[in-house]
DNA sequence: GCCGTATGAACTGTCAACAATTTTCATAGG
DNA sequence: CCTATGAAAATTGTTGACAGTTCATACGGC
């Protein structure tokens, strides 16, 4: 490697003697980040010095970061080799699904019992917004919409356990090797789903919500499933702005 | 604090040049077994620099580990005040009750489809062991035995995320002020509902399985919350070897 | 030309030190 | 007697350096 010069030191307004802030946070939600939304692929190394450097600290607060989202699930280290991207396979992938549906069932469970109106409310405007998508067929906007939705539907439970786990189940799916995928005639159904499942909540139904969250989930593992097979699917997430611009291709040795 | 001189350096032979393995994993796995045995109680500062000296090392690592707990959802931050063991609300235990319900439930449900004779022979075997604990009237045996099953059944479910999440949300109900409680009396309901529990896998009845496995989480958390009000109840975990020795008595400031 | 080897660069794991901040403790004041 | 004040001590957050390990590339034998 050449030594790529100085990249644009990105962030940062650099000479900061008061400490009111920890960089550990900073690079960490940066990372995760860059794994979001698929700047760091998984099996990449990731170099402590260059990215240090370009954040303008020392490599002691990114190594405290890649130690954190070691235990999140997103990196993994080797001796004397460092910290990788994670890479799943199917099998944790399917794995992933079926303790998301669990979760799932348990908040819909939860939330039927205590959800409110102004709740309710904003699980109505979601969904109806993704209707709108899919009449737009704007899948991009109905993926970041169907997030938002799962995430107000554990919100709802109230369980500080439950909202503080799901979001990295969430961000693990992430790092299978073929991203979060949305056929696009699924879109209809799935929102079908998201209907019945705020009825069910608007009725204090937990039972119901509970099975209809649970079979959401599962569906969308067997159409997970599915998009192994056929190459058809349409990438929903954001992709990285500009590829050339990660330095961070070093790839797993074989 | 006079400086309590040095305290017996625990563990490590010191002079190791090659890399053969990381400090980090070390002080993790201490810091766990302190916070597990009680030698560690929540609010309880963890002075970086004293357990560095302790075990020998420098504070590089240790920050490294806390970072990892903290994650892990035993230890908390606080800026420039470091790392405490983190405290758990009546409220947080009772959501953690719930999510580890809904997480048993489905390796219920997953368990039944795939168990083998070996593993139904081992469960059968744990069973039986707690029938004799109750028996002898042995309490703390019966915790650890408990701690196996429940283990075990989670780890029937082949679910890598469900084998992998399960232990530290078990971890993390340690965190509770008043920590893992047995009721005597509870210990032969509880042993019946493990029989119906295995007997289920057995008849590989996964709705059945999930269903008793659910029910026995929340009893689990029934009694629990009986307890909060009756002071009766019983430490089933062992507790310090020798409590004169923690030397990590900083509670939270008001 | 291909493969094992060796040499140098690159990088990780750890440490020791420094500045900023918090905590402690003694002292003065009400 | 209790509370404010202030300086010293202790502790954290971060840095830069060093030794050990891995990686990359060139070299030599076959």
């Amino acid at each position: 490697m050449p030594k790529p010069v100085a990249p644009p030191p990105v962030t940062l307004p650099p000479p900061r003697t008061p400490r009111t802030a920890s960089y550990v946070p900073v690079i960490q939600h940066e990372i995760e980040r860059m794994i979001g939304t698929g700047e760091l692929v998984g099996g990449t190394r990731i170099n402590e010095s260059a990215l240090a450097m370009r954040l303008g600290m020392s490599r002691g607060p990114v190594r405290e970061a890649c130690r954190a989202l070691e235990q999140l699930g997103l990196l993994r280290s080797e001796l004397n080799r460092g910290f990788f991207v994670r890479e799943i396979s199917t099998k944790q992938a399917l794995d992933l699904y079926d303790v998301r549906a669990g979760l799932f069932a348990t908040a819909g469970r939860l939330a039927a019992n205590i959800v409110n109106i102004t709740q309710l409310r904003a699980l109505d405007d979601l969904v109806g917004e993704m209707d709108k998508a899919i009449a737009g067929a704007d899948i991009a906007t109905f993926y970041l919409l169907n997030n938002a939705l799962h995430a107000k539907l554990i919100e709802c439970s109230d369980n500080a356990k439950l909202i503080e786990l799901y979001p990295t189940l969430e961000a693990e799916l992430h790092l299978f090797r073929r991203r979060g995928l949305v056929l696009p005639g699924s879109m209809r159904v799935s929102n079908d789903e998201h209907h019945a499942i705020v009825e069910a909540l608007r009725q204090s139904d937990g039972a119901t919500a509970g099975r209809l969250m649970e079979r959401h989930i599962l569906a969308g593992k067997a159409r997970f499933l599915r998009t192994l097979g056929e190459p058809g699917a349409v990438e929903g997430r954001p992709g990285p702005l500009d590829p050339t611009t990660s330095r961070f291709q070093d790839r797993q040795r074989s």
